[in-house]
DNA sequence: AATATTTGGTTTATAAAATAAACTAGTTTA
DNA sequence: TAAACTAGTTTATTTTATAAACCAAATATT
């Protein structure tokens, strides 16, 4: 009745940045930090979650000087994505 | 940006015990979890959770000499259910 | 008539997840 | 050159979810 829903992205954080993601080619680790509104550390680990799954791409470079980390959603991300927004909208449509 | 979500719904299980009451007058403990394939156990902590919430009703009695457990939503429960909805909207319309 | 099984749960223990705090490595500014 | 800031990562703690064990009473079995 109730399919499972991918723990993976029912994570607020998590599906926040894919929520974001989907809507950009790419986006900046301090640009999710502030749309989200996370702490840097949490961010951390949630970006390398969705990375480890290939549900998202981290790209590192330097920027001025400075570390920039780059993220972008990956074909993968979006189907996860939209199988987990399909079976959500199962739930709250009863 | 990412609204907060109610943690205690953003929670599978007590979310689809919620999206499942929202829809009947009221519903054996049994019942809910053959709909959500839930064990026991966790039905028991996940609705007593829902309760202390006031977020459904739980009104124990007896039915053939068997304890009968029967829940349902609150009108505080649909309204955080409806909230709840509303801002997962925005999440995934981004 | 014991004893085994089933019903309808609850409680407790364990595993997993989220979050916060502390740390790293380097850069800029005073 | 020391303090403060950038851009994160790692580790530790707290919270949450889940599973396993348990309980009381009822019914079924031998």
């Amino acid at each position: 009745m109730f399919k499972p829903l991918n723990p993976l992205l029912h994570s607020e954080l998590r599906l926040a940045v894919m929520s974001l993601l989907i809507g950009v080619k790419e986006a900046e680790f301090s640009f999710i930090k502030e749309k989200t509104g996370a702490t840097s550390g949490n961010l951390s680990v949630q970006l390398s979650k969705l990375q480890e799954a290939q549900y998202i791409k981290i790209e590192k470079s330097f920027k001025d000087n400075y570390p920039l980390t780059k993220c972008s959603i990956t074909v993968i991300g979006i189907k996860a994505f939209e199988e987990y927004v399909e079976i959500l909208k199962s739930y709250i449509k009863k």
